[in-house]
RNA sequence: GGCGUGAUAGCCAAGCGGCUAGGCAGAGGACUGCAAAUCCUUCUAGAGCGGUUCGACUCCGCUUCACGCCUCCA
């Protein structure tokens, strides 16, 4: 498969082709871990997963780097008003997000590093700018990177600084630095800052922030590296930074490829914290949203544009999976139901009558998958490659979802036909990770024996017996639904 | 002001110079002791004005509107 990515300096999309074949490393931008973070952070975090799954997918062998940022103005700020260390109050953020990031199906990342463990390599970084000659101490004490002495600054966010390069002096209550442009790489101590400082140096003080990235992706995944991603909204300046301090410091090209996602937004504005227009995933899922249902959503969107979040949204997404999963049971149920043997066979050896065009080519599950999968899968598969067409990806998969049903539905459905239908959706999770059934929960034995007596009643037609017992199950908290197949109960 | 992105059916949201996107809602049908659910079918859109073309939702220009970034932000 060749992946094709949307790249924010090229402003195309590009093949992917990774530094090292067969392998590729990514560096995703993770949180400030001083909240909760809302779901529109999270958006950037699914589009990652989607990229780092895809990557995977497409038979790569991934090294995935998510930092944490545990220190910068505001977990000091926060861990001073709670009166905890800065330890123990960014812990308690970090471990919410690994939560959250499990209720969203996020695959795990290859390493978190974190800020705070990372200062000998902050400060190496910032010595080698020094003797670059691209770094300077001002009179506050602060190291500052000078964004005159790097000419491709800007290229990124593709702005032209020239305006700035005049050597103004800056000088008001919080700065001393040369330029507006310029920033910081390292802060030196005040006292906002309490007891967080390291020794550097250059005094006591702490990291900027752009530092931190430079340094952490630079050490787990080398000088230079394939893919880095964020929100669109860490372009500029953080990214833009980034690159300047890795390239000045190490003359080589930083990163190949940059993706960055669309925001997400609520009646048509940037969702963000500063205009509290934000939901963290925990007051979603409070709301009884569950976490594969907000992940739809999030995923159901091209990450490249803007995604408006709405309750609307999350609704059609519950319709929209339980419909999957009625597909999913069906398949299951034809798929082990037991066969004719040359019927099977028949499936197997490309002659079964829904099967057309050329031999299948994709294995699933020991056996041939019919025709009719494979292009549906073919569709799944260019969609991914194509800049990561989600939206598209979803088309394919509904379609697989339809066609199995019209094949079910005509009573043509053969286990082989559906062991491959449901082979074909496994595969297609691995990249979306919201298609497949989640592990239904276990019927209590109270629930299965009324269960049992309603299937007998109803066997007998005693219908008001039937009916007695339903409501029976339904005062114990589940929903009884006949089905052709039998009865169905799910908890309500 | 600079740099970008977008405007698609009731709602959400893709591709594509001619060939059914998809989801949700709605409508019709099938199934059914009743409920509920499910399945099938279906509604056929592309801001406005020009241009290119045999043909434009798609390419080009202009206009209108919306959103983002321009040193906290996923």
């Amino acid at each position: 498969m060749q992946l094709s990515f949307y790249d924010s300096m090229s402003r195309r999309v590009e093949p992917f082709v990774p530094l090292a074949p067969g392998r590729a490393g990514l560096y995703t931008c993770g949180p400030t871990v001083y909240n909760y973070a809302h779901i529109g952070n999270f958006r950037a975090y699914v589009f990652e997963d989607v990229l780092h799954r895809a990557l995977e997918y497409a038979g790569l062998s991934l090294v995935h780097v998510m930092n944490l940022t545990d220190v910068d103005d505001k977990t000091i700020r926060g861990s001073r008003e709670a009166g905890l260390s800065l330890r123990e109050y960014t812990r308690k953020y970090k471990d919410a997000f690994f939560e959250d990031l499990r209720a969203l199906s996020i695959e795990p990342a290859s390493v978190y590093p974190a800020a705070t463990d990372h200062i000998p390599e902050m400060i190496d970084l910032i010595r080698r700018l020094f003797d670059k000659g691209v770094a300077y101490q001002a009179a506050d004490g602060s190291v500052y990177f000078s964004v005159a002495k790097f000419p491709g600054y800007g290229k990124l966010a593709h702005l032209d600084f020239s305006g700035m390069r005049s050597g103004v002096r800056i000088s008001n209550d919080e700065y001393a630095k040369d330029a507006v442009g310029d920033f910081a790489l390292w802060k030196a101590w005040d006292e906002a800052d309490g007891p967080v400082k390291w020794d550097s140096p250059w005094g006591p003080g702490r990291p900027g922030w752009h530092i931190e990235c430079s340094a952490m992706s630079m050490k787990y995944l080398g000088e230079s590296f394939d893919l880095h991603t964020g929100g669109i909204d860490n372009l500029f300046p953080h990214h833009e930074n980034e690159i300047a301090q890795a390239e000045a410091a190490t003359g080589k090209p930083f990163v190949r490829h940059w993706m960055h996602c669309a925001h997400l937004r609520v009646n048509g504005e940037k969702m963000s914290k500063s205009l509290g227009n934000f939901f963290t995933l925990r007051d979603l899922l409070a709301k009884g949203w569950s976490g594969r249902e907000i992940r739809y959503v999030l995923v159901a969107a091209h990450y490249r544009q803007p995604l408006n979040f709405a309750f609307d949204a999350l609704a059609a997404a519950r319709t929209a999976l339980s419909r999957l999963d009625d597909f999913s049971v069906r398949m299951e149920r034809i798929a082990s139901a037991s066969a004719p043997a040359a019927q099977t066979e028949a499936a197997i050896a490309g002659t079964h009558p829904h099967s057309s065009g050329p031999a299948p080519a994709v294995q699933t599950a020991g056996l041939s998958a019919p025709s009719w999968t494979e292009r549906h899968l073919e569709a799944f598969d260019r969609a991914i490659c194509d800049d990561l067409n989600t939206p598209l990806a979803f088309a394919a998969a509904f379609s697989l979802v339809n066609e199995g049903n019209r094949l079910a539905q005509d009573g043509a459905a053969t286990p082989a036909d559906a062991a491959a239908a449901l082979a074909a959706l496994a595969r297609m999770d691995r990249v979306l990770g919201v298609l497949s059934r989640p592990a239904s929960e276990a019927v209590p034995p109270r629930v299965q024996a009324l269960l049992d007596e309603r299937a007998a009643a109803r066997a007998a037609k005693d219908w008001a017996g039937s009916d007695r017992l339903r409501s029976e199950i339904a005062a114990l908290g589940w929903a009884v639904k006949d089905t052709r197949e039998g009865q169905r109960v799910s908890k309500c």
